[in-house]
DNA sequence: TCAGGTTGCTTCATTTATCGAAACTTTCAT
DNA sequence: ATGAAAGTTTCGATAAATGAAGCAACCTGA
């Protein structure tokens, strides 16, 4: 009679102990990246989005790479701004688009917590450095193709 | 100026890439999921709490495998008794708790669940079936790992 | 150049989800 | 017995996500 939430996955075939294992990892580190103390209250939503802001970003494409709706992700950058850590300036290119990039505070807050990030995930998961290079392989490769053909409306990945 | 987002992911260190791709595959896997038609309606986190339910689970449990407070356990899981799709019962060992179990209807919604999710992960990462395995397995590491150590309060992982 | 349609974003009211403190019941230790 | 602790629930408050409506910039074709 084995329970144990660990055996539980051993049922399955692999894409869906792919999908239940990291459904459960996305979690476990969410939760752990929360905690992490950065000195500012910054929420869930207002973390995510410092996370995919390496470069000035439009709404319309944040909201597409958050799953959101372009309302919330307003919200959101609404927040930031106040907070001093991202500004909101119009798309030379496309005057009705806004970009939204990092202030050098919001810059410095995503090197930290992409720091953070790391450590989380060799400590949670365990794995080796080995195996955690493979892993990233194998989600480099995915990343790929969700961004290739994942946006619903033909997000514009040329900038050129 | 390669600002395309395939390639933001090339600049991290490789745990900070599978923190990053892990959240993004997260994200579209649950939204894919979200579209399926199961011919009831389900909020998200009732789905999350069925496809955790392979067996009767007690609340706390639950709670803390969905990184939730008890009281928000409460709540999807009255809603899921509403539409028939579980029901409680005290646990035998210890009539303070209840147990969650799928009735006949969850349990088929459930299947159908888990099909979906294994064939979105085969489609939205366009892996290999070599692949997946590989992933699986690291996942199923990490997994176990996270199972193990952790639950801040100790889950109770052995219930012989 | 200007009319009509489209796109990108925001506003705001509403719904949904989560939280946290207090209460209730059962268990455990003494 | 009795008091302390554990497992849930209740309920009011906060936070987050939604969707419809609106505004401004763009684009097309005459």
């Amino acid at each position: 009679m084995t329970d144990r939430p660990a055996d539980e996955l051993l049922d399955f075939a692999p894409d869906v102990q792919l999908f239940m294992g990291v459904s459960l990892l996305y979690a476990r580190l969410s939760e752990r990246i929360a905690q992490v103390d950065l000195g500012v209250e910054l929420s869930k939503p207002e973390k995510h989005l410092i996370v995919r802001l390496p470069a000035p970003k439009r709404m319309g494409d944040l909201a597409r790479e958050l799953m959101a709706l372009p309302s919330t992700v307003t919200a959101v950058a609404d927040a930031l701004e106040a907070k001093g850590l991202a500004v909101r300036g119009r798309d030379p290119d496309d005057r009705r688009a806004w970009l939204l990039r990092l202030t050098d505070d919001g810059r410095a807050l995503r090197e930290r917590m992409l720091r953070e990030a790391g450590a989380t995930v060799r400590e949670v998961t365990g794995l080796s450095e080995q195996d955690i290079e493979q892993f990233a392989a194998l989600v480099r490769q995915a990343t790929a193709r969700i961004l290739e053909n994942g946006y619903p409306e033909g997000l514009k990945l040329c900038d050129t």
